[in-house]
RNA sequence: GCGCCCGUCGCUCAGCUGGAUAGAGCACCCGCCUUCUAAGCGGGUGGUCGCAGGUUCGAAUCCUGCCGGGCGCACCA
C-alpha cells in the first residue's frame, strides 16, 4: 500500500486513519473515534487505541469483542508487529522496529519537512508592546518570549508571519516627557545621554509635573501641539522615541528575540484613524454619548441582569483610549495586512478588554468574517512570597537587570563546575556559555510553565542545572557534540541504515518521531510549555540511551556504531530545532 | 455583587478534547565514574488530586454547589 502525504505526517495520524478505516469495515458508526494515543506505561505497548469502549457503549456491544472485531479488520502490519486487547477493551499496539528505523532515517534526510503546513496562512502576531515612556521591566518578559516562540514556530511551519510590536508611544504622558527632554537638550545635552536612565528620567519629569504648575501647563500644551502635528514637537518626540526604542532593541538582542525595528507599529501609527473610526461607529449606531463620553454598549457581553458591557472609545474632552487604537490596529491588520489569524500575547488581566475589542470589531465589521481573533493570555511572574515579582525594596525589576544577573550567575556556575572537573575553557568561551545558559535558563523557566497560570520565579530552581531546565537540555546537546568530536565525524554527514536493537533506542526513536504532532498542536493552542515538556522527554530518553547503548566503546560493530551515531544526530537535530523555536541557543561544549 | 483564572507528594510544576496502578524535578535515603562530559543514570520513601454531590462501564479531567487564593469590572494602558 502506498502512503499519501498526510499519511506520513505522524505515527498518530497513520494509526488513526487505519483504525478509522477498520472501524468502518467493521460496521462501527462513523462518529466513533479510534482515540489513538501514545501509551503511558511500558507494559501497554507503544501506542494504544481507546475507542472500542465508547463505540461498544454506543452500539450496545461487548467492548472486548468489538475491539477484536476492529483488529480483525485492521491492516497495519507494515507499522505494527502486534496488537493485543487489554483490560476493558484497550488495544495496545507494538510498533515495528524496522519501520521506526526507516522513518527515523527518512526524517534525517529532511528534518523540517514533516513540520510544514499544508495550508499556509497570513498570521499577525502582536507581542512585547512595551511602554516607551519607561524602561522594560519583568512584566514585559512573558509577552515577548512567548510571542517570539510562536512566531518562530509558525514560520517554521511555513506560514507568513507578520510581527507587530504595538509599543506605547503616544498619549498624555508624553507631554511631560517632552517638556523635560526639551530642557535637557537646551542645556546642550544629547538625547541619548539624557535618556540613558529612562526610568529616572520618567520619575524626574513626573516630579516636575506634580510640583510645578508651570511645568504641568506646558506639558498639557505640548500634548495638544504634538497631536495636532506641530513640527517642533514631532522632532522632540522622535528623539525621545528613537532613543527609547533603541533601549528595547538592546533587550531584544540580548534576549535573542527576533523583533526588529521594522516590526514596531505603535499607538501613534493609528492616531489619524481614531477620529474616523469613532465617527463610523456613531454612523453605524453602535456608539452613543453617555456621561459626556462616547461609549459602545455591548449586549453580547451583558451581565446576568442584562446590563450591556460598556466600552469607552472617546472620553470627556475628546481624548481617545487604548480601546480605540486597538480597534484601529485590528482593522489595519485584517484589512491591510490581510491576516487570516490575529494573535495577541497579552496579560490575562486584559482579557475583558480584549473580549470587548474583538466583539466590537466583529460587530462593526472592522475585520474579515473569516479572520480568527485570538487572545492568548498569560499569568504573572511571582516572587517566592507568591506576590508579583519585585525588588527587595518593593520596586519594579528592570528586565535589563534581570538578564544581566542571570548571565552573571550562569557564568559563575559554569566556571566553578569547570574548575571542579579540571576542565579549562577560554575566557571567551566562559562569556559565551554564561550568556547562552543565563538567557536560556530565564526563558525556559518561563516558557516551560503553563502559559495561563501565574508562576513563581526562583533563581535556584532555574539555574540549578537539574531537571526540566534549559541547561539540562543544553547539556544533553553538548554531550552529543562531544561524541562526534571524539569520533571525528560530523552529525549531518551520517548516512546508512539505522537499527533499533535496544529498547531504549526504540523508545527514543518513537519520541523523536513525535515532534511534528507537538508542533502542530502548539500552532493551534499556543502553549510553548508542551514543547518544553517534549524536549525534556527527548533529553531524558537520550540520557538513558546514552547510559545503556555504548557508541564508541570497544566491541561495538561498525554497523551498530554508525546506527547509534545517527540516533545521536537525530536527537541533536531535534533538540536544536526545539530550542531554536524557544529562542534558546545551543553550544558545542559546556 | 457579577465575570475570568487557579487549588495535584514537604517545595516547584506536568497531566484536564474522561481511560488501565496520578507523573517529573528539587529535598530525603540507597546504588553506579581505570571506558563516549556524573551539570548524568538506576532504585526507594512521599499524594483520600481543596470539600461535597452528580453524570459514566470508567472522573484529577465533565456538570452543580460550597471553601480558599489571584485578577478584572466607564473615561491610564
Amino acid at each position: 500500500m502506498t502512503l499519501s502525504k498526510s499519511d506520513s505526517s505522524s505515527i498518530k495520524a497513520i494509526l488513526s486513519e487505519h483504525f478509522q478505516r477498520a472501524m468502518q469495515s467493521a460496521g462501527i458508526p462513523s462518529e466513533c473515534e479510534a482515540h489513538i494515543a501514545p501509551s503511558k506505561k511500558v507494559g501497554f505497548g507503544d501506542y494504544q487505541a481507546n475507542g472500542a469502549m465508547a463505540a461498544a457503549k454506543k452500539m450496545g456491544k461487548n467492548p472486548r469483542e468489538l475491539a477484536q472485531l476492529m483488529i480483525d479488520h485492521l491492516d497495519i502490519d507494515f507499522i505494527a508487529e502486534s496488537t493485543e486487547i487489554a483490560g476493558p477493551g484497550f488495544i495496545n499496539i507494538h510498533l515495528r522496529n524496522d519501520w521506526l528505523a526507516q522513518q527515523l532515517q527518512l526524517s534525517r534526510k529532511n528534518p523540517t519537512e514533516a513540520l510544514k503546513t499544508q495550508t499556509p496562512q497570513t498570521i499577525v502576531v502582536d507581542y512585547s508592546g512595551p511602554n516607551l515612556a519607561k524602561e522594560m521591566h519583568v512584566g514585559h518578559l512573558r509577552s515577548t518570549i512567548i510571542g517570539d516562540a510562536l512566531v518562530r514556530l509558525l514560520e517554521l511551519q511555513g506560514h507568513k508571519v507578520i510581527r507587530q510590536n504595538h509599543v506605547g508611544d503616544w498619549g498624555t504622558q508624553f507631554g511631560m516627557l517632552l517638556v523635560e527632554l526639551e530642557s535637557h537638550l537646551q542645556g546642550g545635552e544629547q538625547a541619548e545621554l539624557a535618556l540613558k536612565d529612562l526610568e529616572g528620567f520618567y520619575q524626574r519629569s513626573k516630579k516636575h509635573f506634580d510640583e510645578s504648575e508651570e511645568f504641568a501647563n506646558k506639558a498639557r500644551d505640548y500634548v495638544v501641539k504634538l497631536q495636532s502635528g506641530d513640527a517642533e514637537m514631532l522632532k522632540l518626540w522622535n528623539a525621545f522615541r528613537d532613543t527609547s526604542l533603541a533601549h528595547s532593541q538592546e533587550i531584544y538582542n540580548k534576549l535573542n528575540v527576533t523583533l526588529m525595528p521594522e516590526d514596531v507599529r505603535g499607538e501613534s501609527a493609528y492616531n489619524d484613524d481614531l477620529y474616523v473610526l469613532v465617527e463610523e461607529l456613531k454612523q453605524k449606531n453602535l456608539a452613543s454619548e453617555s456621561q459626556e463620553a462616547t461609549v459602545v454598549f455591548l449586549d453580547e457581553l451583558a451581565d446576568k441582569d442584562g446590563n450591556p458591557s460598556p466600552v469607552i472609545i472617546q472620553k470627556q474632552g475628546g481624548g481617545y483610549l487604548y480601546a480605540t487604537s486597538d480597534l484601529a490596529a485590528l482593522r489595519y491588520r485584517s484589512n491591510i495586512l490581510m491576516a487570516d489569524r490575529l494573535l495577541y500575547f497579552i496579560d490575562a488581566r486584559q482579557s475583558l478588554h480584549m473580549q470587548q475589542v474583538f466583539t466590537l470589531a466583529r460587530k462593526a465589521q472592522f475585520v474579515n468574517n473569516t479572520a480568527s481573533l485570538e487572545h492568548h493570555a498569560f499569568g504573572t511572574m511571582m516572587g517566592s512570597d507568591g506576590k508579583p515579582f519585585k525588588t527587595r525594596t518593593g520596586g519594579t525589576v528592570k528586565l535589563a537587570d534581570l538578564l544581566d544577573e542571570s548571565i552573571e550567575r550562569a557564568e559563575k556556575l559554569v566556571r566553578s563546575r569547570s574548575e571542579e572537573k579540571g576542565v579549562s575553557l577560554s575566557e571567551a568561551e566562559y562569556k559565551e556559555i554564561g550568556r547562552k545558559v543565563g538567557i536560556g535558563a530565564i526563558k525556559y523557566a518561563d516558557l516551560s510553565k503553563t502559559r495561563t497560570n501565574d508562576y513563581i520565579f526562583n533563581w535556584e530552581t532555574m539555574l540549578s542545572f537539574e531537571g526540566n531546565t534549559a541547561p539540562y537540555l543544553q547539556y544533553a546537546y553538548t554531550r552529543i557534540q562531544s561524541i562526534f568530536r571524539k569520533a571525528k565525524l560530523k552529525p549531518e554527514q551520517m548516512t546508512g541504515d539505522i537499527f533499533l536493537a535496544h529498547v531504549d533506542e526504540k523508545t527514543l526513536a518513537i519520541k523523536l518521531l513525535q515532534s511534528a504532532e507537538i508542533i502542530e498542536q502548539i500552532s493551534h493552542d499556543a502553549y510553548p510549555h508542551l514543547l518544553c515538556n517534549y524536549l525534556y522527554d527527548v533529553a531524558s530518553l537520550y540520557m538513558r540511551f546514552y547510559e545503556s547503548c555504548p557508541i564508541l566503546k570497544e566491541g561495538i560493530s561498525e554497523q551498530e556504531k554508525n546506527s547509534r551515531l545517527q540516533v545521536c544526530a537525530a536527537t541533536a537535530a531535534t533538540l536544536k530545532m526545539g530550542l531554536e523555536i524557544l529562542g534558546i541557543e545551543v553550544m558545542e561544549r559546556m
